[in-house]
DNA sequence: CGGGATCCGCTTCGATACTG
DNA sequence: CAGTATCGAAGCGGATCCCG
């Protein structure tokens, strides 16, 4: 392990993963992930399934997901333009991976929700006394 | 679980649960929930383990993680003040599950890393010229 | 030693307008 | 339909000072 402030290897790849990891608390890219697990979707399907996204965030998302090749974009040269996206098998493992955590988030939710109650009403607000 | 993009009182469960995968993606709560994930530390051995984190930061994340439940915060009345931080059995299984992210993210770091040299590369920047 | 309060720069995101 | 470009608001996070 890392034992100083040497920029070390071991020290790089924890960045990396950190950096991956940020994508799953990314407020979009779950949805995105989600939305595209069982089927392949257009620009304008997943826009109108994602409650509240915008379109600018939408590209965004999609095209960070492309770029970490978890997702295929292909475009139809038609009229009008129609671009599908799907989930590569990289993409699927993620899916996979995250879906186990949801689990966790959705049996936990209500014990967690419970201890924020409990501690807002408990501790005081901390400014002065 | 919703299945399709219906606006149903499911969709509170849903935000709920985005937010506790938030933490995740949270750029130093599981670097802290990690540390304490074989045994107590107090506050400053905490700031020392974690590089680069602010007194601030480290601070607001133990916060947030007692408000949940996940660590628990013991004060010892001596001189000098000292602090322990302990991960709860609830915050354990999120260490459990956070883990197999992480091993998901090792696993496939490379293959990412190469993904998004390969985009950048392929993909000349669209900033038109 | 373990924080709280404040200031402040930087990034992020939503809304809007425009293009192929 | 599927984006791109720009602007302004909001929030995150770091640095600093101070207190129990």
């Amino acid at each position: 392990m890392a034992t100083h402030g040497n920029p070390e290897p071991d020290d790089e790849a924890c960045r990396q993963v950190l950096q991956i990891l940020a994508l799953i608390g990314d407020k979009w890219t779950i949805q995105v992930v989600g939305r595209l697990g069982d089927r392949t979707l257009r620009f304008s399907e997943l826009h109108r399934a994602i409650t509240g996204i915008s379109q600018r965030m939408l590209t965004l998302t999609l095209r960070q997901l492309e770029r970490d090749g978890l997702v295929t974009r292909t475009v139809h040269p038609s009229v009008p333009p129609r671009v599908d996206y799907t989930l590569t098998a990289l993409g699927t493992t993620l899916l996979d991976a995250a879906v186990a955590l949801g689990e966790w988030a959705t049996t936990h939710r209500h014990e967690i929700t419970d201890n924020r109650r409990r501690y807002d009403t408990t501790h005081p607000p901390r400014t002065q006394s």
